[in-house]
DNA sequence: TTATAAGTAAACAGATCGGTTTACTTATAA
DNA sequence: TTATAAGTAAACCGATCTGTTTACTTATAA
């Protein structure tokens, strides 16, 4: 038995070196060191490091996604709170130590292929967290919530790049008071 | 002689190949073979990959920096003109079909260690940009000209992001419709 | 007890990595 | 003409890459 655990231990010690190193730059003998796991046994839950990347893309989808739809929940009472508690979210999570950008955007500039799986993953993942601010902003009765959930999803993406590239987590700041004009601008 | 076509033509190779396929993944025989340039030649000019990357980086920077502000003067005549002209700057970028995203942003996604001077240089280019947009705010004798250039920095660098994952280049149109907004709102 | 499944450690394979060296070929300028 | 600098092609190096295989060790359940 045991066999959900070595193979969720493989995806999240994946995730945890994609994140920080790359994906290229991950090899499978360091990340199998790192997770105490033998070659045969990954290769036996895994087809290919490939798959292992899929794998693991598709698992902090999940996990990432409820968490910061939790964490913003949690943070606002109203739909228009839970909007602006996005991008405080966010701020917290830029001031982690073990931020090291958004995994998706980082796997999209090592694989550019256009229809290759791993983007595909990418966009979809950037797909679904539109979606959820997108049902936000219905919920807020704005004018109109599509054009909204755009704004401030790329005011999100502008935040996250920020604080990454130039070390500044307070671009969070920044986008929410960016959005909470938005917001304010298209409330009925 | 023709010292530095050499020298010249390696890096142009380089930038084009480390644009597409990312830093890890460009193999320095694949890069020699593309630029028909002899291993030996181009360890005499680069004492690794490393310095090649730098060099890489450092000329994209200049290129990049000089193209996008005669761009923007060419767009607009009135400094707040030219804070709009950014976005649609970067919307002919994001259309060309050799857009893979900031160059920057896909290194720093590959080397994460904080004293990297692969990360310095991609931390200094978004500076120079910035730079160049506090300029023009301050030009445009807008309120509080860092405040605008912090807000429509963090607008295109979302705008770059959303056009390079999400593959929507119109994600220009939605950052230059904020960024009148905030231009607006920062006029005296 | 014993068959089975899942694991480990480690050798191995072939390709590719970054980088060096050797031998030969230009081109140029004194 | 000839020394020099810069180039090429290709062999070579050790390391590392993804992936396979072998031999042995558990743990479990019939």
């Amino acid at each position: 038995m045991a066999r959900p655990s070595r193979r969720e231990h493989l995806i999240e010690t994946a995730i945890t070196l994609f994140c920080e190193h790359g994906y290229h730059a991950t090899g499978i003998d360091m990340l199998l060191d790192k997770a105490g796991v033998s070659k045969k046994t990954m290769y036996q839950h895994f087809r290919s490091k490939e798959e292992l990347i899929y794998a693991a893309l598709r698992q902090y989808d999940g996990v990432f996604r409820n968490n910061f739809m939790k964490a913003v929940e949690a943070a606002g009472k109203t739909p228009e709170e839970k909007l602006l508690a996005i991008f405080d979210v966010a701020h917290t999570w830029f001031n982690d130590n073990k931020f090291f950008g958004c995994m998706f955007i980082n796997a999209i500039g090592e694989y550019s292929e256009k229809d290759s799986p791993i983007r595909e993953i990418s966009r979809q993942f950037k797909q679904l967290m539109w979606n959820y601010v997108a049902e936000l902003a219905k919920d807020a009765n704005v004018k109109e919530p599509e054009k909204l959930a755009n704004e401030l999803s790329l005011l999100l993406e502008g935040a996250i790049v920020t604080a990454q590239v130039s070390q500044k987590p307070e671009a969070a700041v920044t986008a929410k008071e960016i959005g909470k004009k938005l917001i304010d601008d298209a409330m009925v």
